[in-house]
DNA sequence: ATTTGACCAGAAACATTTTTTTGGTCAAAT
DNA sequence: ATTTGACCAAAAAAATGTTTCTGGTCAAAT
């Protein structure tokens, strides 16, 4: 389909604005310029503006998953929780929108936060209670310790990290793999269980995004329904 | 002193007005009727509103400090450095304005802020980098951890701590003192060193904090000379 | 000697009008 | 069938005028 590639660089375009520019300074019109296409065809993709920023979410989301997974994959202790952390605050940090809602980041998501009431997609997927909870059953976090507390803790830490530039002086801060290194280490002493298997680590996690990803597609199937 | 007492009072009452309603909206007839002088008064104490919030950030400093210091000096085995965590957090806590400070929280501090640069008293004692290199001469913290991270990554757990409410939904979440319970098993085991003993620990934090007190001291001695 | 509170100038807040921008549409072009 | 971009109503922003508030002072009261 050649509307879906179209659908894409309407996207693509709205994602480098609005990262850089946020929501409200980012127009429908600045958008079609920088996707060479005109303001009608945004218009025959999304009913709206916020319908296609949620698009763009519901992407960005996704892509984060996938580069989660794809680090871990590639790192052959990728598979603990440790590094499954490590891995997962990179990819984070590398997602300036994924990012910004995660931090509720008015700056970036403007009126978007007003309107569309919060939690919408502030859900903690990864590192929340079902993902410790999933991570003890494959013996990777150890097993007395309580997963919602254990979630909030990674919550506020990796919150934390992303927002700490905000209000410490940045010279001579460490780089963000140096602190994610250190992080993870506190990690692996904190929460990993002895005998933590990376094999392991890795098929929950498959399973995990798996399910998350089917869940967005029967959304979005949902949302189609609704329209015809 | 009788100008002392008065002093104090304006202190309080400025205390208590700006916790709540935030550094722009307390006047200081506000704090005037509040403490029971003149707004006069309060020029002859200080020579403007910033000068008095000024005298009040430092004075809250001081008593943070004895306060970390108390509820160390309670606990038996308040000198590790995971209880010295622990009490450092529930202190904090227990400080509003030194949270907001701490945190930049811009709805108390309001103007203040913007006229004050940053830095003046964002300056993190407990827990900075001289503070884990004396604990680690003091054996508490393990030797291997370098002194500019693990004083970093205090300050981006302390901040995600003081800030997450702001950004989770509070429904259900655990309370202050689980969560930083939960914080101070984790630096147990992510920091401590093996034979840490709680005595040379609090000795350590008298010595530190003595330090940084005798520093406001002199600082206001300066002040002082200046002004005559 | 101290302390007060009425007083003031400048700033902030508020209300109102004018101008510009922007999300969304649709007749016309391709 | 698609796609466009001039066009519009509504909203946001800027400009303007008006009122209130507030940090700071100092002559007068204590």
């Amino acid at each position: 389909m050649n509307n879906i590639i179209r659908a894409n660089r309407i996207l693509d375009a709205a994602t480098t604005l609005i990262a850089h520019y946020g929501y409200d300074k980012t127009t429908v019109s600045d958008i079609a310029r920088e996707a060479s296409v005109s303001k009608g065809a945004i218009y025959l993709h999304w009913q709206s503006k916020e319908q296609l920023f949620n698009a763009l979410l519901v992407r960005e989301a996704q892509q984060l998953l996938d580069d989660t997974m794809s680090r871990v994959e590639d790192d052959p202790q990728g598979g603990t929780i440790d590094r499954m952390y490590y891995h997962g605050l990179l990819a984070l940090a590398a997602h300036p929108l994924m990012r910004a809602l995660y931090t509720r980041d008015s700056r970036i998501l403007g009126d978007y936060v007003r309107h569309q009431g919060p939690g919408r997609y502030t859900q903690r997927f990864l590192f929340g209670q079902t993902f410790v909870q999933r991570m003890q059953k494959a013996k990777l976090i150890r097993p007395d310790l309580d997963a919602t507390m254990t979630s909030y803790l990674f919550s506020i830490i990796s919150y934390g990290l992303m927002q700490i530039e905000t209000v410490i002086a940045s010279e001579q801060a460490p780089t963000l793999e140096e602190v994610a290194t250190a992080l993870a280490d506190l990690v692996q002493r904190g929460f990993a269980a002895e005998d933590g298997d990376s094999e392991a680590g890795k098929q929950a996690l498959r399973h995990l995004i798996n399910e998350i990803k089917q869940t967005y597609a029967s959304q979005r199937e949902e949302r189609e329904d609704a329209h015809n």
